[in-house]
DNA sequence: CATGTAAGTAAACAAGTGTTCACATCGTGC
DNA sequence: GCACGATGTGAACACTTGTTTACTTACATG
């Protein structure tokens, strides 16, 4: 798993990523890969759970630590770019594959990100400004905030690994834009159609 | 170029296709590939710059019909998404390889992109409204538009092609997300850091 | 100690791959 | 009418690919 990950951390798409290509980066021969898995879907999907499972510990952890405040905002965003540079390769998997890889991957991550939506979403129905507004509208804006994370996430990976400033830039441009959804969101109607 | 873009519009990505594939189904012997293009990533950038010549020739048409109004979001999002049904497969290939592409072509996307963004904060520019704000500001608000509008887009291509309802659910969906970001941008002050 | 299971191995297979070559066929402009 | 450039062809090349087979090794559990 680990070889897989890597080869798609330096560029490659998973996709076209070779059974033996795998095998050879793991130091072993073709024919173990299937003591372990009998695809190299059943592998990606075996990736795609993983880092997903992790992703989730951290933000459960960010969940229960963090008290909403002022700065609220960028504290998440900071940590969590944080997390994202401790651990680039499972990242750039993730969005590699979100919309390249093959369906049932697709599909896995797509079931994922939902995941996540909706949790946001719970959390939101929290804040008593927000608890009036129908679970569909909550939704959306967590889904919003979501993809414009992902987005940012995708430029980010983009840069080589070690480039402070503008790392630092993109944080920014997050919190601006996270900020703006807030704003937009606490503007938000159900009614306003 | 039309067989490399249906096969990736059926589901593979561009990377894992083989030269002989596209050759195949272009119902043309491999040695004649070479007539046209001298690598496979030759080929991809040539799909990159067709398809977003096409879409800017949209785009631009649009700027000078269109008048600022009331529905001015609805009507756009309707128009930009009759598009996309219209050239799926070309939207499909951009969304496929804009990050799970080999390294010059996500480039070439993200030059694009980047195209994109800058022009549509020119046209905030010209609203009384927003002509205050920083031009960094105004790509800011302009860039979260464009990720917004390209995440719900890969959700959109993953529903078959005919499936009304879902449709209409996403294009609702997308309004309603552009509509809050427009209320946070307007609610947006440069000097609120 | 014996035995069973999980992991790794070497060799072989047919099939697919990118690239090259010399050669054929067309339509255009002189 | 003919030379030319662009396009397409078929064959050949050296490799890589996924998968199967029978065989070995390590190791924990009884």
């Amino acid at each position: 798993m680990e070889a897989a990950i890597s080869q798609v951390a330096a560029g490659r798409s998973y996709g076209s990523l070779s059974l033996r290509e795998i095998t050879r980066e793991a130091g072993v021969v073709p024919a173990s890969f299937y003591r372990h898995f009998k695809d190299m879907d059943e592998l990606g999907l075996a990736l795609v759970d993983e880092t997903c499972q992790q992703l989730r510990k951290l933000i459960r952890a960010a969940r229960t630590t963090q008290l909403p405040g002022d700065n609220m905002l960028s504290a998440s965003v900071s940590t969590f770019l944080l997390y994202v540079n401790a651990n680039r390769s499972a990242f750039h998997f993730l969005t590699r594959e979100r919309y390249g890889g093959s369906a049932p991957i697709r599909e896995a991550i797509a079931r994922e990100i939902r995941g996540f939506v909706v949790d946001l979403a719970a959390d939101f129905a929290k804040f008593p400004h927000f608890s009036q507004l129908p679970r569909e509208d909550l939704e959306m804006l967590a889904s919003l905030l979501v993809n414009t994370v992902v987005s940012i996430l995708g430029d980010l990976l983009e840069l080589p690994a070690d480039h402070p400033d503008a790392k630092g830039a993109i944080s920014d441009k997050l919190t601006k834009q996270m900020r703006v959804i807030v704003m937009g969101g606490l503007a938000w109607r159900p009614a306003n159609k």
